[in-house]
DNA sequence: GAATCTCTCCATCTAACGACTGTGAGTTCC
DNA sequence: GGAACTCACAGTCGTTAGATGGAGAGATTC
């Protein structure tokens, strides 16, 4: 190989002006070289396989198949594999998935060409990067109010505008206990009623549209 | 000036990367050149004012002032203005709004290199540019349902989590009334509860978090 | 000036929601 | 094998939401 001295990256993005710019601010760096781009989850696995990259910047809305789940399918295989991701900003829950399936930094898009550059390099290095901002905002939830699966599965149904009895039939348990599940909800994510629930998780990342 | 000739674009946008793409595909066309950049609506307006561009690539989401916003100010000065507006896709409603503020093409930021350039020259000649599947939904809706602004108020306030009577007496109106409009967005959203309606608003960009 | 639209207000009524309190099954961790 | 925890389930009860069927004031349009 005749990088063999560069950091190799793979761009994943469903966006092409957005891979566009990333690669016209990479390649003005000496150290750092694009080696292949992808515009969802599926084409990501497939091009890390055959590139082998050193890092993985990585977004998380994406059609076929979210960044999220690409994440835990390389890792799974490649466990060391260094991956980061960058996304336009939807809450502390989405973070907290991405790190769990395995992310070692996360950016945002609205960052600048400096910021993306030094967390590729750290990343590179074997340390793990986490703007102020998301750590924060992390820290200030994940204490008590993680939502459980079968919470989030209700909060889903609730957003959209199913009953409760409608929601227990769906979900095969009785009214009673989507009550019950809605309750917790309500505590956990400190709302007012369903509606503001669902905005809440909206705003977090822990449901989407 | 000396690129008298070529097409001036300026490109509005709240991610330098996404600048930086855009700044990329258009260098490689003869006839076009970017002669500012902006991230925000302000410095948007500002911009237009020193080098009055041919064509402006605007966002609609971005920090201080928004894309709509900027779009009508900029109109208002300048009737002739040629705007593009370029998002990542959030609804019918957000659409029409740009529209109606004066803008003469719509463009998502998922396209490739090859639309860009299209639209910029289409809408540079004097023709308006709207993209198939954002034509389609807005003739889908548009019809019937478009909410009021008092309706929009109220939306806003259910999704915060206020129940009727504190909506009531957060807008300086009776409870009933706030049934009344409810009812009226329930019917024009179809929705079938409040829950409902404010996710179904937040798709197609009536109200956003 | 008639028609239309929006915003406002009211009463009644049923269904749905959310608060409160509690039980049992299944974990994980000492 | 008990402690602590999470998840699922359940009944009662007061409050809220939404459906129904109105009506009047003001502004706009034709």
């Amino acid at each position: 190989m005749k990088e063999s001295g560069r950091i190799k990256i793979l761009s994943v993005d469903d966006h092409p002006l957005l891979r566009e710019g990333i690669a016209a601010v990479l390649t003005s760096e000496d150290d750092i070289v694009v080696v292949a781009e992808a515009s969802n989850g599926r084409e990501a696995i497939e091009q890390f396989r055959k590139h082998r990259p050193d890092i993985t910047l990585m977004d998380l809305q994406m059609p076929i198949m979210n960044g999220t789940e690409a994440i835990a399918a390389i890792r799974k295989d490649f466990p060391h594999a260094r991956i980061i991701v960058l996304t336009t900003y939807s809450g502390d829950a989405q973070a907290v998935r991405a790190f769990k399936a395995g992310a070692s930094g996360y950016l945002l898009k609205s960052m600048v060409r400096k910021e993306l550059v030094e967390t590729i390099r750290i990343v590179h290095s074997g340390r793990k990067r986490i703007p102020a901002e998301i750590a924060v905002e992390m820290a200030e939830h994940h204490a008590d109010d993680a939502l459980t699966e079968r919470e989030i599965e209700v909060l889903r149904q609730v957003a959209a505008g199913n009953a409760n009895k409608r929601v227990g039939d769906l979900l095969g348990i009785s009214e009673e206990t989507v009550k019950a599940h809605l309750r917790n909800i309500l505590s956990k994510l400190d709302a007012n009623d369903r509606t503001h629930a669902v905005t809440i998780a909206l705003k977090r990342g822990i449901i989407d549209i």
